[in-house]
DNA sequence: TATATGCATATTGTATACCAAATGTATATT
DNA sequence: AATATACATTTGGTATACAATATGCATATA
């Protein structure tokens, strides 16, 4: 009689928020090949796992798959960089408006809550934490924006931007994301300024965009 | 020494298109649910090349899997309907700027030409090749952007009103993308005229919408 | 040297058999 | 009617074998 109730893990979602989590923090360096039998005997999995891990991670563009040579972890370059967030910052404004419109108490209290996680984690020095709480607050806001497509769409980009967060931070360990601006942006979606939002939202971006400019431009 | 020169193609690429034709065209049933037995039969398929075709579809949102229960085609409803216009909108004024911009001779001719086969596809009745010359339309324009993001979004957020489209227009043959706004388009795209271009986009995606909406709502 | 050719090798792509796990349905029980 | 149990079906995963392709290296040729 239970229907849908507890999902039940597949093997292969394992395999893949794990790996996801090794593109996403550069612990799996961008251009690397990867060899199914490599993981195969780390994570002691069979081959349909595996395999069907990577094709949804292809299709996240976190991996390529050569079709007959192998995959490889989708490499970074600064070209990249400037089309996500030129991509970002054509839509991050009207995302901020709509959440703000919808925000929740509930979701309000969220990002206050994250905002003081990420005080603390940033005061530890727990980068990888640190980002985590980023996404996280990013996706209340794209969960607030009510649309599906914006929301998928904004958490795709912000994970595409979380690799060049990481590569920035190991060049140069200041290079952080800004906790002041998420306590800030937290404050106006409290007080439903939607203009303030707007304007803050994009700010935000836009400050992200050039703090992580100075740290890859440094070569490559 | 040749590399990667002629992408061989694999059988779950050719499942993938086909079910992906059978899925955008409805002759998959939204909401139909489909077992891997009976495709590996009608395509004379491995469960391999097959279930790694669901990875990726269901990755597009056009299938859903239900661990341990099956693969169901995504259900279509107004809602969803609504939704995926309203990123369109949020969108296609800024995609229609970078690509009035960046649109090089070659891709204007090609949107006269599409235009030019549309006419005599809708001439013909033809809908299933009228509804792949607008995507061929959407697909210069997303192209002509110059980014990657947004171009992938703009297909993704196509392909997924596509199937309203075919939807709309099962109920009623009249309900067909509008020719003359592609062709009104594309002489604005050829004078480079930016602000005339940002404009017609935008209604030409708000006409598309109120065109579908009224065929829609007849019940369901 | 430079290029081309052919073969051996390794890896991926596919097919298949088998088992485990979960679900849906039918039946039985209260 | 509601709940519990048993069974059949389907998917998820493992293991294995084989086919197809790419890569590397050796050799041959200019």
């Amino acid at each position: 009689m239970a229907k849908f109730n507890q999902i039940p893990l597949r093997e292969s979602d394992r395999i893949e928020v794990e790996l996801r989590r090794l593109i996403l923090t550069l612990e799996l360096e961008p251009g690397l090949a990867i060899s199914e039998a490599s993981l195969m005997k780390q994570y002691n999995l069979g081959r349909t796992p595996l395999r069907e891990a990577f094709q949804r991670l292809a299709e996240q563009s976190l991996l390529q798959i050569i079709p007959h040579h192998g995959v490889v972890v989708t490499p970074l370059n600064v070209f990249e960089f400037v089309e996500v967030m030129d991509a970002m910052s054509m839509v991050i404004g009207s995302a901020a408006v709509l959440a703000c419109k919808h925000m929740t108490q509930t979701q309000l209290d969220k990002l206050d809550e994250l905002v003081k996680e990420g005080t603390s984690a940033s005061a530890a020095g727990d980068f990888v934490r640190v980002a985590e709480l980023d996404y996280e607050f990013h996706r209340e806001l794209a969960d607030a924006t009510g649309n599906r497509y914006l929301r998928d769409y904004l958490l795709h980009l912000h994970r595409i931007a979380t690799r060049f967060n990481f590569a920035a931070w190991k060049r140069d360990r200041n290079s952080t994301p800004s906790l002041e601006e998420h306590r800030q942006l937290a404050a106006l979606f409290r007080q439903r300024d939607v203009d303030q939002v707007k304007t803050a939202m994009r700010e935000h971006i836009e400050n992200a965009r050039t703090r992580l400019m100075g740290s890859l431009s440094n070569s490559d």
